[in-house]
DNA sequence: GTTCCGCATGAATCGATAG
DNA sequence: ACTATCGATTCATGCGGAA
């Protein structure tokens, strides 16, 4: 039997597409991804014009591709911005375009995001949903779909808690929606498959550093898409929150982030902490094995 | 004080994009329809390949464009079919192209289908969320939104009691303009505003038709965008829920459809019973007033 | 130790005002 | 006219202190 060797994190300061290039062609078998939103975190990330997103992101998107091992996958959590009262089009556009230089859109998982930011407006209702992207190199590629499935008992059991007390209140206030009875008939199986909808809450007030996606949501993709030993990316790797679930996942992680801040503090958390440290100057790469 | 005269209920039997031609320009306040798939249900409508189906869609919301009236809506349900293992992208190709006919894309709700229940393919787990996406001719547009809003989980009654400082400082801060005028609102605030995330089990038990469209999807959506009195069109009416529920909200009701059976089994259903009935012909005007 | 309750805070959006 | 900034609006969640 084969042990995985103990989860290496790799760190890199700088500009994803450009620090890409330092990675070999095949390597990774699952990319999770959040980048920077149209015009959102400015402060941050400098703030991407709706109108010229799909441009800055496609030298980026024919890396990732590059680096994505035949029957690995890469998962893109985006979300289209309203601009002049509509939904911009640049998500769609980037999807036809990602096609155009080869990957395949395999599936559009929906998360749906039960605490939204809160807000009134006169033509529209809070935006508690996000797209999560599925991109393929191939149509055959690794998915152990055995590795997210739930008991039933308790999968009927977390989705009533998943709903909310909200959600419940509201359920019962609806006519002929029926859910509960169907509850009932799953009990009578053991194990049950998930479905493209993942309810989880973003982690708001968590400590420090508050994730831009909850733990919960890499590491079903990673334990849906990789095995233990895999090699796990994510290029815009903010507060570590992928790299964080992946190495306690015994998965490889690699991160990439233009903010020095964010790859010094990702180093302390998961590299520095077990004095297997190499840390070289800002701008440079780290690397823990 | 005007009351709404009886819902009126037209049928039309025939093609959508032709029949569409004899009503008259912005007359109607809300369109909801659920298209036939792209390659479903090929047995009755005769199948729609994917890669014509944009072009095959075009004419119609041309003419659903004419009809509309400038402070109407346009809800299409829709979602891309699994084609060579890859979704394929014929719905983002249809907004991009309605957009270029002069729709704006306002917003794209999420029906999420409860009672999928799970199951699975080699590369992909259960497709249990479908898109409902809003058009709108301008960005001003009718909503009535207090007619969907929803109760709020009980954790809130606890809020109401003692309202917390920091929304009684909020309180005060906005006095200064209108008097307190908003207080009311936090005082009665036993219901908050839905979001963009619609949880409905679907109705998998009806007749003949397979869509299985819940009378509660139709139902919000003519809430949140009609008043009574109001007209709606359904120009894929089917089984013909769109109709029923806005007869029964006591909007007026245009249906299409190309099968005669699904439109004379609707007259029966809506017109007949009532005895309000002015028969014609196949491929003829169905009117009752 | 549980349970309860107050509290801060978010991948937001609109309309008005200012340059 | 067109862009940039600002104030107002709003609610689910997890944390921490209190009962």
């Amino acid at each position: 039997m084969k042990y995985p060797s103990q989860p290496r994190i790799t760190l890199l300061h700088g500009d994803a597409a450009t620090e890409l290039k330092s990675l070999s062609d095949n390597s990774i078998d699952l990319i999770v991804t959040s980048p920077p939103y149209a015009d959102q975190r400015k402060h941050i990330y400098g703030g991407i014009s709706p109108d010229l997103y799909v441009e800055w992101f496609l030298p980026l998107s024919a890396e990732l591709l590059r680096v994505l091992k035949p029957t690995g996958t890469f998962i893109l959590n985006i979300k289209e911005r309203v601009v002049n009262g509509e939904r911009h089009t640049y998500v769609l556009e980037l999807i036809l375009e990602m096609r155009k230089q080869g990957w395949l859109w395999t599936e559009e998982f929906m998360w749906h995001k039960k605490n939204c930011y809160p807000g009134k407006w006169p033509n529209r209702f809070r935006d508690s949903w996000e797209r999560l992207l599925q991109f393929n190199k191939q149509r055959k590629f690794n998915m152990y779909q055995e590795a997210v499935m739930v008991e039933m008992g308790d999968w009927a059991k977390s989705r009533l808690r998943n709903l909310s007390d909200t959600d419940k209140v509201r359920d019962e206030s609806r006519v002929g929606s029926g859910f509960g009875k169907k509850i009932a008939n799953w009990l009578t199986r053991d194990k049950a498959f998930p479905t493209n909808v993942l309810h989880m809450a973003t982690e708001c007030s968590n400590r420090d550093h508050s994730a831009a996606f909850p733990e919960a949501l890499p590491e079903w993709f990673i334990k849906l898409f990789t095995e233990p030993g895999d090699t796990v990316l994510d290029p815009f790797m903010g507060s570590a929150t992928t790299l964080r679930v992946a190495k306690r996942m015994q998965r490889h992680a690699i991160g990439i982030d233009i903010q020095e801040a964010y790859v010094s503090r990702a180093y302390e958390e998961l590299v520095e902490q077990e004095r297997q440290l190499v840390l070289l100057q800002k701008r440079e790469k780290y690397v823990a094995s």
